[in-house]
DNA sequence: TTGCGTGCAAAGGTTTTGCATGGCA
DNA sequence: TGCCATGCAAAACCTTTGCACGCAA
């Protein structure tokens, strides 16, 4: 997936190589930050902020509203086109699960044809608790 | 469902009857503030998050995380069960699309089995684009 | 050289907290 | 009367924006 980019830079590949490093991992913009700062790379907030914008509009990262305390949480969706897979969010660990079953294709068809609803993938998420946490 | 709180004040009684008299709407805590000043009722900002907060403990009122700018909204979730009921929201329109189905009921099994995924319902919202707004 | 990307600082908005006062039981 | 709820103000927090400088092409 190409990016919009006109320029490509040090901060953007290193931005993006990080976040395609750790698929199904959702980051918070402040824990992006920390990490850099902890390699001796520190990028600005504000660059961060505007390269994830970009990303997301590129389709490459996904961005989902509900990290601890209100706050954006991006993260790579893999090589996959939007739309080909569901996220599960586990509200104990925070762990990102992807699924990509019929059955989540088949309530889509029936949300559309019975209640007309056009089903956004990319921006739902379904909250619960996972497997290991119920165990737990 | 019975309120956890000790003390019955007008106030709060105030702020539950008028999320009781819109069920189905979300508001932010900016438009709940709004709609009691132009009352001549004004109620504090820090009362309104501390009511409301004690509300979604309590049950009887849910908190969604994406109104307008990252925003909390909260609804009143009818006398309904939790569980009983699901939420779609349009992206273009706002409005929050109460589903009752059994498709959606047929998914939380499967989720469960499949994929050991406990699926909460009330926090869970499907974004999309709702039928009058794709006609448009 | 041109113009985008970056960082710093400041502003914007939402939510939380401290403290003195008012109201319920 | 005791204690909780309220309101005001200030703080904390996340995110966005303005501007000058640095860097890619």
């Amino acid at each position: 997936m190409a990016e919009k980019t006109l320029y490509r830079t040090r901060t953007q590949k290193s931005l993006l190589d990080y976040l395609k490093a750790t698929p199904g991992i959702h980051h918070t913009a402040a824990e992006i930050k920390a990490y850099f700062d902890a390699q001796q790379q520190p990028i600005g907030t504000a660059t961060i902020y505007r390269q994830l914008e970009r990303f997301v509009e590129d389709g490459c990262i996904q961005k989902y509203t509900l990290g601890p305390g209100n706050c954006a949480c991006y993260t790579f969706s893999g090589d996959q086109l939007p739309g080909t897979h569901f996220h599960c969010k586990c509200e104990v660990c925070g762990r990102i699960i992807h699924l990509d079953c019929d059955e989540l294709r088949e309530l889509n068809e029936h949300l559309q044809k019975e209640h007309g609803f056009s089903w956004d993938f990319g921006r739902t998420v379904f909250y619960g608790i996972c497997d290991q946490c119920q165990k737990a």
